[in-house]
DNA sequence: CTGAAAGCGCTAACAC
DNA sequence: GTGTTAGCGCTTTCAG
């Protein structure tokens, strides 16, 4: 029945005084750490109870240097790859005894640089970021001077000697282009939102290192192989920001000379391709196929079941923290370099080419 | 070109040396309050510049006792509810200068309870909890007496006195509901995942307050103004816990007298009754008529489209924020209970029922 | 084992 | 305006 005024929170002074021990000795009994006699330490954990102490983590970690706090970055929570990937940073950070910061940038440079700066200054200990595609590292160079843990996610940045995990696609990606080449196709147009300033594609341009370029490189070698021409005129890049999907699909599937399958870099611009396809009453895969980067479950629902590249992105998520950890633990050995191996799933959106004129008369 | 080594950070002492001023003076001006001299402020920031100086926010929090973090506690982030409703907090925090911390629950209390506290003892300023369904609010209670403001995330608790925000639900229910018995559905089959501890659904049920209690209460008033019996024996509640979806919706549509529509109580829910569907050859909407709660991009794209209820995730997410944000400013005022409103759209996945024949013949 | 006292890095009185 | 002196709540020497 205290009075309900807010405030003034229980400290170890209290819980001492009430226990009638030192302010010292019942720190030690709370934080567990040091040496307390049997009789003491129960004393200052009734006195805790009754007084309902709970300890300030915020002077603890003062203290300590440590925050048992783990920082995320990553460029759209609302994106199913990242909130998925989040569950198993999550699960297990939380498993370890961490809890997480998360910090959404949007897909924007500057607030990544902000938001790695934020953590730094809230003193986790260590942090998780899926950095912006074509960011440089420099940001990232005072979190590794502040010699607190990094782990990249989902992108390697080769001028910075951390650990990354990311998905195996280059590999996958010659499957998948070899998949669409067997069944015919050669006009394969390729959808990103690769922010690349809104210039043209063109085989010399340098993406830098991410999963698009990955990709990219494995579908290139799959065409050169088959000694077939990549078209790079239907590779369109900054999808959603330069230009809107749509349009872009819009552009692929009309002209002299269109696109016979589409490839969406993953799956919301695969969403706003589809709608798009259908808003145009183009039929899949009859006038075009498609193929689409991530599995979801709503892919192979659909009519007809999407072909998909499924990568391991909860285990990415478990795979980046579960590193992280390890550093922060104290880990000091060479940077590691984790590809997850990822897989082709084929359904029913990739067909043979002109399969138009079959489906129609069938 | 220092040398690599971790450890130390340059503290308000290290600039208030190289700047030639008092600690006082050099922490007024990097922190910019009190009154500081346009010659000193400019001496401080160039030191502080030089010496790479960043504030520790742990010993900044601890003094004023404020963090300008809010904690976000949320049943499971990879649902695309959570995780919308998470961009909208987000925005709205960041808009206003706040960190998230993230908390994911599992939708387990004894974990929310954790989370709770956790949150308190790392001394947020606030915290917007989206409580999992059937606790109670002893929990919560803490928060409140902290004096810390909470707000509630598509769930009221009325012994709390706490504001919250929902999506109006029981209206849209209603006008949902009518729908189907409009197409002559009376068998109309409910799938939601609502944890009751195994017990069947009767009438006299406490379900607690929460969203599903709020469409049942809708539904339940079309079909009594319809003079239509609810069928209870067709109402399945903790699916994905005590009962597999798919089981669920095997049962509903089989058996003596099976639902003519199926209603699932979010679209995680929706997912996996759409696949069980697919896979037992069950058309929509020729042998059963579909519907779900919440709206996503696939929803519409889907053959046939989905006929859903929509509820505005993401504004709810930026309300809970808002009130959250004004509430840390010092608002004293009432509770506020939000309900933001839904709605209905009508799609294809909700047809007359019977047409099953009409279908075939046609 | 226990207690007194000294900080962690910063802000907040309080004097000058 | 500026500097000095206390703390915030906890951990950590350092003596006993």
């Amino acid at each position: 029945m205290e009075s309900s005024s807010a405030s003034r929170y229980t400290t170890v002074a209290d819980v001492a005084r009430l226990a009638q021990v030192s302010k010292a000795q019942a720190a030690r009994a709370l934080g567990g750490y040091g040496a307390v006699s049997d009789e003491v330490r129960s004393r200052v954990l009734a006195a805790a109870e009754t007084l309902q102490y709970h300890p300030n983590e915020l002077a603890r970690s003062m203290n300590t240097g440590r925050s048992k706090t783990i920082g995320v970055v990553v460029g759209d929570i609302e994106n199913p790859y990242f909130s998925l990937a989040m569950r198993g940073i999550y699960d297990t950070s939380k498993a370890g005894g961490f809890d997480v910061i998360l910090i959404n940038t949007g897909e924007d440079l500057a607030t990544e640089i902000d938001a790695v700066n934020v953590l730094l200054d809230k003193r986790v200990d260590g942090m998780i970021v899926a950095p912006v595609t074509r960011s440089s590292s420099t940001h990232l160079n005072r979190v590794v001077d502040s010699g607190r843990p990094v782990v990249l996610l989902d992108r390697k940045l080769p001028s910075l000697p951390v650990d990354s995990v990311v998905a195996e696609m280059r590999q996958v990606s010659y499957e998948a282009a070899r998949h669409l080449l067997d069944e015919g196709h050669t006009r394969v147009g390729y959808i990103s939102s690769l922010d690349v300033g809104g210039v043209e594609f063109t085989l010399d341009l340098d993406l830098g290192t991410n999963p698009v370029t990955e990709r990219l490189a494995g579908i290139r070698r799959a065409f050169d192989e088959a000694g077939v021409a990549l078209p790079t005129d239907l590779i369109r890049l900054g999808g959603g920001k330069q230009h809107s999907i749509g349009d872009l699909v819009q552009a692929l599937v009309t002209g002299p000379d269109p696109a016979t399958a589409i490839v969406a870099s993953d799956s919301v611009i695969a969403l706003e391709a589809l709608a798009e396809l259908q808003r145009a009453g183009v039929r899949i895969p009859d006038d075009v196929s498609f193929l689409m980067f991530d599995e979801l479950p709503w892919a192979g629902l659909m009519t007809p079941p999407i072909t998909v590249v499924a990568q391991p992105v909860y285990d990415q998520g478990v795979a980046a923290a579960a590193i992280l950890l390890r550093r922060i633990g104290g880990d000091r050995s060479e940077p590691e370099h984790l590809a997850l191996p990822s897989r082709l799933i084929r359904r029913e959106s990739v067909a043979p080419v002109g399969s138009a004129i079959v489906g129609a008369s069938a």
